[in-house]
DNA sequence: ACCGCCGGGTGCC
DNA sequence: ACCGCCGGGTGCC
């Protein structure tokens, strides 16, 4: 989603679109081994290949019209310029070339006739091209109609197509843009949009176009008229900002929308799709909801919460009950931090950090929800006769006949057979019909008369009472915690977290709930492990999808998972914008339930392909779809002229520090050895090779500038080559990998540029991100190739490396004496100072290297200040505790926290602080910045200090230029520009000179 | 007539 | 299908 909202989506766009053309996943068969080594979300082994990737390099072979026969034996009925779908039939009793022609919304209309269905089945069986139909005249045939054929493949596969139809004697009409148009006026003239194949350089616009316009799609989402504001329920406990009203009128009018959706019109008591000119009778559902992308600290966790509050059946907000005045807030946050049950039940306290221990208080929810419990009217069901296999049947509807059917007139056909059909008793409408081919489904089990119990979807049901969130499990925390902050203490809304080992087993104990909270990994793997999955047997009343870009590849468990999930209103929530393409729209589309994208060969044929040929027309219409479902607010956008979010701001100082003459000596010969080491692997042209060994050299001296005792667990020698044999010198140099991993250094990938994402390590000991070396080595199979060295890649050959530092390193500091440091005294002093001038300021202390923030212990607690700490490997429960001591604002409360850089996600909420001390520079500028903002973000009331500490002619001052430099390449027009293998390899080894100063 | 022609039955894959 | 095709009935003009 969050592509069209960067500014160099296009660019990005572009590039996936381009390189999606030279993948090749056909010979991937790596099920076993991937599952190994836990790799299949990055590899989608159940892809089918050639099929997403290869649609987006399509080429037009042709058209070719064919016909469609059988009309009579199915229900699927077809408009003139109706889209419709070919699709094998492989197993066809009659036929094993049988190809099935289907309307937009899937229902069979006939078949190939057989003749044609012999090549057909050949091209598409052997994936030569995409065939795609359109009905020029559908409306009124009875037997056949025409159909109108596009062939779409790889430019190599042409010629394979052409000889294999002309073998039948069928030859592909070339297609001009002027005169082919599919699902346009050509024939009948009606209005709709125009498809035309590309060919004329007037229709195709130029890369740089594209990406003007893409731009301006980006900034016409911002611009928009959902300035509607609305007061949150009284339940809703923290005043809602100005922009959070608007989210909150947006999202309740969504929800409560009687409109029809985006591309379809109402005409003749027909519903019209535009894009595919399918028409049906059956009003196309509302979309009861879309996406909220504000950017990251707007509140859409807040808005969201607001919204379940608020919006509950027809406008009015979610019944709660109210607790007396006595049991109060207070309490409950005490009953937290002190895990107590007892105080549990009697408070107001909602939820339970200690998220796998719900049971009890659930089941004191449940009873109180009870009494609350709005009651429901049950809906009349309708009532249903069924006939079949009845001779004198008149009722027996011939294809073709939907107007018949609709103007309600007798429809009779002369020899029925085994025909059944559903009449509807006290109107004598016609809704479901059948034949021996196509067979009531859902409708009527049964044969013979008699009622049928539901021919209406869940008119039989209560209606959905939860809401059921879904997050990734970094978030699952901050959610329980927003549920805390924003729910009036004094409300009581039942809430389960649906988590952990002993999660509840009761359908109907989780629809009681108010809402349920759940993580994408329980939600797949609940999916995934039976087919009765117990989220899946809910009808929910809302789903929401925070992160919502987790579900981007169709292919993944938890896209599927979610998708199949039922639900009256949907929303997607994504913020962080990220790195994607226009395909991986579709899911998230499809999501939304958003007809008829749910199908991803229509989001592909009226939206994909014609933007990605540069079609103007469909880059309208997908600005349209994305304004229609979208809002989307960044942190500069404005209300009547005023920012949406006026933070504090924000200063960073860079203190530079000079190292003790010691301190310097130690420096130095470390240097020196390593800068040694370094050129003679330039002068081999191996520095890549020695990778790991150059990492290990200048992790060392960044140790070294904070503490002389940090770099005591690193072998100081580097490796005497030409001893060794190959294998011993790979493992060496996993090894040290590894140790600079385990550090707590945040090393960076050189794929994405960014930190470390699920760190592994090739056989190569090269370093990246699980997903991106992944995604190098599907699509380069099956010889892929280290981006660094270009040697082997396998992915049973991959380490996978917690990046998370084992404690142990830090207790074994305690046999050894404590001394100081120059950074730890530039850093105390500048803590004492501060104290003097205000003792209340509350700091954060940051560092990759968490045995520092260990050293760091000995004098704060010399020096009496309180303080609290955070590491990245801390259990949730504890994570909680030390979080919420920081952020009490009481006297007596941690002034300082010790924060290790990558601890917490990034909805980590550390306000209270207003200075920040940086002991050590990070590669990667981004997460420095994503550091700062976990003060420096909503809520935030003071301008925030950041005070760097650069030791002085030191690897940390050359660090800072490397930063300077990323920070000018991401502001510039290419950033995140996807680098070519040669010149990451160039890019690193410009960092390794500038590093080390050669 | 081991044909032609007629008209009824019939009809996807 | 207001077609094609099949196969039975039929047979000078």
């Amino acid at each position: 989603m969050a592509w069209m909202f960067m500014r160099d989506s296009a660019w990005k766009y572009l590039q996936s679109a381009h390189r999606g053309g030279d993948r090749n996943y056909s010979h991937y068969t790596s099920r076993d081994f991937s599952s190994q080594f836990g790799l299949e979300d990055f590899l989608c082994t159940d892809d089918i290949p050639g099929t997403d990737e290869d649609t987006d390099s399509a080429v037009l072979f042709g058209t070719l019209r064919g016909n469609v026969v059988g009309l009579r034996y199915y229900t699927g009925v077809v408009n003139n310029n109706e889209m419709v779908a070919l699709q094998r039939e492989p197993n066809n009793r009659y036929d094993k070339n049988a190809v099935k022609v289907n309307n937009v919304n899937g229902n069979q209309v006939g078949h190939i006739k057989k003749e044609l269905a012999v090549p057909l089945a050949y091209i598409m069986d052997n994936k030569l091209a995409i065939v795609e139909g359109v009905v020029p005249y559908g409306a009124k045939n009875a037997f056949t109609m025409p159909v109108q054929m596009s062939f779409w493949g790889k430019e190599e596969n042409k010629q394979a197509v052409l000889d294999k139809l002309k073998m039948h004697g069928f030859k592909l009409a070339p297609s001009k843009s002027s005169e082919f148009a599919f699902g346009s006026s050509w024939v009948s003239g009606r209005a709709g949009p125009s498809y035309s194949a590309p060919g004329h350089a007037a229709v195709q616009m130029t890369t740089e176009q594209l990406k003007s316009e893409f731009d301006k799609l980006f900034e016409d989402v911002k611009e928009d008229d959902k300035t509607h504001e609305m007061e949150g329920a009284e339940a809703v406990g923290t005043p809602l900002l100005p922009h959070q009203k608007q989210a909150l009128a947006w999202m309740v009018s969504r929800e409560n929308s009687k409109e029809l959706p985006l591309f379809w019109e109402e005409k003749n008591n027909f519903y019209y799709n535009t894009l595919t000119n399918f028409a049906e009778k059956d009003r196309p559902e509302t979309v009861l909801g879309g996406i909220l992308a504000d950017d990251m600290g707007l509140g859409k966790t807040l808005a969201t919460i607001a919204l379940i509050l608020t919006n509950f059946h027809d406008g009015k907000p979610l019944p709660v009950e109210k607790i007396k005045s006595d049991q109060l807030h207070k309490e409950s946050v005490t009953g937290v931090k002190n895990e107590g049950h007892e105080l549990l039940k009697e408070t107001s306290c909602n939820v339970e950090p200690n998220i796998s221990n719900v049971k009890k208080k659930s089941e004191i929810i449940q009873s109180q929800y009870s009494s609350s419990r709005p009651k429901r009217a049950k809906a009349e069901k309708p009532k249903y006769t069924v006939c079949s296999d009845s001779e004198e049947s008149e009722e027996w509807l011939p294809q073709q006949t939907r107007t018949k059917c609709e103007k309600n007139l007798p429809v009779t056909r002369k020899r029925s057979k085994t025909a059944a059909c559903i009449i509807q008793e006290d109107t004598g409408f016609v809704s479901a019909l059948a034949s021996p081919s196509a067979p009531l489904k859902k409708k009527a089990k049964k044969k013979g008369t008699g009622s049928v119990q539901s021919v209406k979807k869940n008119d039989s049901e209560e209606s959905p009472r939860t809401t059921l969130i879904i997050c990734p499990l970094s978030v699952l925390s901050i959610w329980i915690d927003q549920f805390e902050q924003h729910i009036r203490p004094d409300i009581h809304v039942n809430i389960y977290v649906y988590y952990g080992p002993d999660r509840s087993k009761d359908p109907a104990f989780l629809s009681k709930q108010d809402i349920v909270l759940t993580t994408y990994n329980i939600l797949a793997s609940d999916y995934g492990s039976r087919g009765d999955s117990l989220l899946h047997r809910i009808k929910w009343l809302r789903v929401v999808l925070d992160e919502g870009h987790t579900i981007r590849n169709p292919n993944a468990q938890q896209t599927k998972a979610a998708l199949n999930l039922e639900a009256q209103r949907r929303w997607i929530l994504t913020g962080t914008p990220i790195q994607n393409s226009l395909k991986d729209l579709w899911s998230l589309l499809s999501f939304l339930k958003l007809k008829p994208f749910t199908d991803r060969e229509w989001w592909h044929r009226t939206i994909q392909r014609p933007v990605m040929l540069g079609e103007q027309g469909a880059l309208r219409r997908l600005q349209a779809l994305i304004k229609n479902i979208t809002l989307r607010r960044t942190k500069t956008s404005k209300i009547k002229g005023k920012p949406v979010l006026e933070l504090p701001e924000r200063k960073v100082f860079i203190q530079h520090v000079t190292l003790t003459e010691e301190e310097r000596k130690i420096y130095q010969s470390v240097k020196n050895e390593g800068k040694a080491a370094i050129s003679r692997y330039f002068n081999e042209g191996t520095v890549l090779a020695h990778y790991a060994d150059v990492l290990g050299v200048l992790l060392r001296l960044r140790q070294l500038c904070c503490h002389p005792h940090l770099c005591t667990n690193t072998s100081s020698s580097s490796c005497q080559i030409g001893e060794s044999t190959p294998e011993e010198l790979h493992e060496k140099l996993v090894n040290k990998m590894k140790l600079v991993l385990s550090s707590g250094s945040d090393e960076e990938c050189a794929i994405c540029l960014d930190s470390l994402n699920l760190p592994v390590i090739t056989h190569c000991a090269h370093v990246f991100c699980k997903p991106c070396i992944c995604e190098v080595i599907q699509s380069e199979q099956p010889n892929a190739k280290c981006p660094l060295c270009r040697n082997e890649l396998r992915v049973e050959h991959l380490v996978e490396c917690p990046p998370e530092e084992s404690d142990s390193s830090i207790e074994k500091k305690g046999d050894q004496e404590w001394i100081s440091s120059s950074k730890i005294n530039a850093l105390m002093h500048a803590l004492i100072d501060l104290r003097k001038q205000n003792p209340a300021v509350k700091c954060l202390i940051v560092s990759q290297f968490t045995t520092f923030l260990s050293l760091i212990e000995t004098p704060l607690k010399e020096s009496g200040f309180v303080f609290t700490r955070l590491n990245g490997s801390m259990a949730q429960k504890k994570r909680v505790q030390a979080i919420q001591s920081f952020q009490d604002s009481q006297t007596g409360s941690p002034t300082i926290m010790l924060l290790s850089l990558k601890a917490g996600g990034v909805g980590l909420n550390l306000t209270a602080a207003s200075r920040v001390f940086l002991m050590d520079p990070a590669w990667n500028p981004a997460a420095e910045d994503q550091c700062f903002d976990r003060c420096h973000r909503l809520g935030q009331k003071q301008d925030v200090v950041i005070t760097k500490f650069i030791v002085k002619n030191s690897v940390e001052e050359n660090m800072l230029k490397i930063q300077n430099k990323k920070r000018e390449l991401a502001a510039g027009a290419f950033a995140a520009k996807k680098l070519t293998v040669s010149e990451v390899k160039q890019t690193k080894i410009n960092e390794i000179k500038t590093l080390i100063d050669l």
